[in-house]
DNA sequence: CTTTACTTGAGGTACGCACCTCATTATCGT
DNA sequence: ACGATAATGAGGTGCGTACCTCAAGTAAAG
């Protein structure tokens, strides 16, 4: 005999299909004891309800919504492109998939938008904006509708949020550290950090880890303070002209966050006699460029493909109420170099 | 209106449902004419098979067989764990998996294992054994057969196989010849290389790869030959020792093949005052514990639990005739550092 | 104009499950 | 012992597809 069946159920508990039915769907209406009946008979029977079926015969269809910061970053540009591909994939069969743009910056703006989503519009909802007290209302709002959520690439920890698809970034940033402090000469020199903006969860725990690491194995290496650019192109370059006058001996640059077009053209527009180290996060068309020119050392990422596709395993698998595969969800730490990126 | 249904495609061709399933199906009986109006009607509502409900009517079961070395390798030890872990999980619905152990180093037994496979047992294999001429047909025979068949890990390039999941092993070498360059000392020294057999396809793209990279970039590291050790942790020993006599200046050590107790058990013998740069091949528990012990600087690796999934969801993909997502299948080339490693 | 072979239609059953209705049987309080 | 309520059974329909049978249709060959 194959797999065992609400059949095979009913008939090892001396039930009929309707009460298994019932206590396979919660349903009310069920004794306690003949509950403990079915469910033992579930149990010695190692019944496992056919997924395929159930949905098919519950019209099952997930409609799941990605809230994403609006604006022209290259890496949810990235994103958007994976959730495309995700589309012409079978992780999408039965799912359909809605983008919401959010102000990034605006908590308000956040809220706004994320107050408008309700259960008879969405299934679940995957959100990718920094944690402020606004959203961890919204998700608790989610929450309370029975709407699953996950944190997408930036976790929201102090909210009740069913998973966080994504990276340690304090790992990240020790990954990192260990990188330029091995690929400086001699294990030594200054290094110039510099990110968006400071404020970003992600900034600074990677710094954090960076830092650690320095600390620890490269008592050689001095780390700068970070430098803000705030996605200003003009300020990238002021600031990045401004530390390498100060201090022509900067041997490495470690960029925190994913905005590389502008580091670059600042350290490009400098003319260095001597190439520093470089190792950015995110792989995006210009750091995929930058690598295989060798202007950037290594990049520090997380693959994006992998991501999308696992939230929306993830979500499915909270609609579902079914365990999920950790190993198959674990978000890997990805170093690239020029000779393994593709 | 939904997804289209067979119903739709056949009201839209103005044909019967039987017709429509014929064509479907690839059933004969259909004049060419019809099937061609068949045909454009599924394109034009785009209709797409529901395989949930395809798999459910058609009673579908995948019978997959993995056929792997026998031997007590760590690294075949990591695969079937992977596939046990995958057992557990939802890539496996409806898929039941066999191990079938071959003798790796003899190609007849290989081909006396591989020839009672038959698709009355299976309807998918994979295999990883290295490329013999009794490979080759054991997989032309499958073929012939009908069955599915991708080579896993170390690929089958002159077998019809119809998959090779795993990385490419030219750029694995690549890599790690950068990160060695990159890692040692004034990025100058010399190297050791050491794997099992040298017969090893995999061994031999990873050292060409590695040797590339060191000409090019890195003109102050000498590669020696590689040593060979047989699998033998003795032979290893003496091996290891000898080198080191004979160049005590040699800074890096390389590890083509995947089994590293042996060689850091004789590293460790030689009492050196100075650590070797170590670069090795896939993660096991003990290159796990030697890379957090700061044993080992660097492992280049495939994740195995990637593999595995990879390996049953593209041999289910052909089983359907269903294209595979090109992005979700490609395997990564992994660099595992002390601070990126779990 | 038959005979023959090939096409097509109509309709059914099944897969494993969800969900519904209606009737029947315990179980309880009074 | 009574009605009231809760628990259970019996049976159906549908999800989208596969696969089967049988009858009826069409066209070409003799």
């Amino acid at each position: 005999m194959g797999r065992p069946t609400v059949h095979d159920i009913a008939k090892e508990a001396g039930v009929s299909l309707a009460t298994v039915d019932r206590v396979l769907n919660a349903r009310p209406g069920v004794r306690d004891a003949t509950v403990k009946r079915v469910k033992t008979a579930i149990e010695r029977l190692g019944y496992k309800r056919d997924l395929m079926a159930a949905n098919l015969a519950r019209q099952r269809h997930y409609r799941f919504c990605f809230v994403l910061p609006m604006g022209d970053s290259q890496f949810v540009t990235t994103i958007t492109e994976a959730l495309e591909d995700a589309l012409r994939s079978h992780v999408t069969d039965r799912v359909s998939l809605d983008c919401l743009p959010v102000p990034a910056h605006d908590p308000h703006g956040v809220t706004r938008v994320l107050s408008t989503v309700h259960h008879d519009q969405y299934d679940g909802v995957a959100i990718m904006t920094p944690e402020t007290p606004q959203v961890r209302d919204a998700v608790a709002h989610l929450k309370s509708e029975g709407i699953p959520v996950v944190a997408l690439v930036s976790d929201l920890p102090n909210s009740d949020r069913d998973h966080f698809v994504g990276i340690d970034n304090t790992a990240a940033g020790r990954t990192a550290g260990m990188l330029m402090g091995r690929f400086l000469k001699g294990n030594r020199g200054k290094v110039m950090v510099v990110t968006s903006s400071m404020l970003a969860r992600d900034s600074l725990e990677r710094r954090i880890g960076f830092d650690q690491v320095i600390r620890e194995d490269f008592p050689d290496v001095e780390v700068l303070p970070s430098a803000e650019a705030h996605d200003d192109a003009d300020r990238m370059a002021r600031v990045v002209a401004t530390a390498f006058k100060h201090r022509p001996d900067i041997a490495g640059v470690y960029s925190l966050s994913s905005g590389n077009t502008a580091l670059l053209a600042a350290i490009r527009a400098l003319n260095l006699p001597r190439h520093p180290v470089i190792i950015a996060h995110e792989l995006t068309p210009v750091s995929r460029r930058a690598l295989l020119d060798r202007e950037i050392d290594a990049v520090i990422t997380q693959n994006v493909g992998h991501l999308v596709r696992s939230a929306i395993r993830v979500l499915r698998a909270k609609c579902d109420k079914v365990e999920i595969d950790a190993a198959q969800e674990r978000i890997r730490i990805d170093i690239l170099l020029r000779e393994n990126v593709t």
